[in-house]
DNA sequence: CTGTATCCGTGTTGATACTG
DNA sequence: CAGTATCAACACGGATACAG
């Protein structure tokens, strides 16, 4: 009895698969479930762990992370990582592979927020909030170079745009050209143009460091897709 | 009472919702049930009926299918539409804003296929097959110019490969440079250079319309990614 | 503090049978 | 052919308890 317990946990994964050759069909196998594909967005830009997920994903529990963290483990598109000490806590990190997945959320974020139903003032993760701006960003665009900071409480990221692309990565660099410190969501805003610094900074949302002229070239090299008409 | 039961079948959804401004969430609120993106993906190359997609979608049921037809409905991806007489049919079709979602199908089927856990020789849909080739055509390819049918059974393709793109679209044209006629999975073992041609026509699963010359020039028009180093 | 394991109520999924 | 009804199995999320 006790064995058997242990085997149907182990093996026997009545899980459903949809035993088809196609490459999306495959790809739902490794995320398609609930979760999975949210926690691989927040490993994007570099490792987190478990409480930092469990925070950022809004209402998500904890034997539910646990479950998908181990999926996306065996599947070979997170690994789990012990930093070594002092600090000598588990990360969860994504392999070279699950890196690759940008382009996903990048098609889904285009294709998606064209919809009417998309709503930028609900909640936003700092990791959203970033690799919104790698999504959106306009490939004909001036070729303007500068360094960024970003600061969402916790959360701080360096920006490097150039003419090819915006590199984000966690942490922030010494001498940054502009530094937002702000909330996601006001954030987000401003780059999309539903609402101008000064208002935000007189609301007391945003602290702003950097010359404005810049600030808005930088602005200005992201849109948002046009909404689909109904 | 009787009140009450339609009144939580109509409204009152208490569907789990992610709440999340981030449209890799939104688009998985859309599509992120189990079948959807799979049923988007039976739809990109035109409208179908019920059954088929029933038929093609190995292992739904007809209630599954129902409902997530509704749902893609209720989301402005799909629309039922009723075929003039003497047709007189139902079908579904892709809207506009659900025909752009194509590029979602290619990053993940590009990102997937890397995984060595793919395996071609699982059962493969006819619109599967040719999405792959839209999925895997090469960029920098020779600059040849075709017009090609493609028939596995009762689904009947015509594709026009230029310098730009590959354009599919259901029906036969009258003077194609090739026909192919077989099944999916030969098709693509074939294409992706798993099979030689002459093997599989000795086999009777090939039946090859066209010069061979020209044959291999298309084949030589796509190409699988790299499997992952694991 | 950082997870992990277990129980439990509810909602979702799917196989079968059935109806217009 | 195009779905609906029913029911059983499973997945989800919350709470709680536990381990390092």
């Amino acid at each position: 009895m006790e064995l058997e317990k242990i085997t149907n946990k182990k093996n026997a994964k009545p899980k459903r698969w949809y035993t088809d050759a196609c490459g999306t069909a495959l790809a739902l196998e490794f995320f398609g479930e609930r979760w999975s594909l949210l926690i691989m967005r927040e490993l994007m830009l570099g490792p987190r762990r478990f409480s930092d997920l469990k925070d950022d994903l809004h209402g998500i529990s904890a034997n539910i992370l646990t479950q998908r963290l181990e999926g996306l483990e065996h599947s070979g598109i997170v690994v789990r990582r012990k930093l070594p000490p002092p600090a000598n806590i588990q990360v969860y990190e994504l392999t070279p592979w699950g890196y690759e997945a940008e382009p996903i959320f990048q098609t889904m974020g285009r294709w998606a927020t064209r919809s009417p139903a998309h709503d930028p003032m609900l909640p936003l993760s700092a990791v959203s909030a970033m690799l919104s701006l790698r999504t959106m960003i306009l490939e004909d665009r001036e070729p303007v170079s500068m360094v960024l900071v970003f600061r969402f409480g916790e959360n701080v990221f360096t920006g490097r745009l150039d003419k090819k692309e915006l590199q984000i990565e966690r942490g922030a660099v010494e001498k940054p050209d502009i530094v937002f410190d702000t909330d996601t969501t006001t954030f987000i805003t401003l780059v999309y143009g539903k609402r101008s610094i000064t208002d935000a900074e007189r609301e007391g949302r945003l602290r702003l460091t950097g010359e404005r002229e810049l600030v808005q070239k930088f602005i200005d090299c992201f849109s948002l897709p046009e909404k689909i008409i109904t």
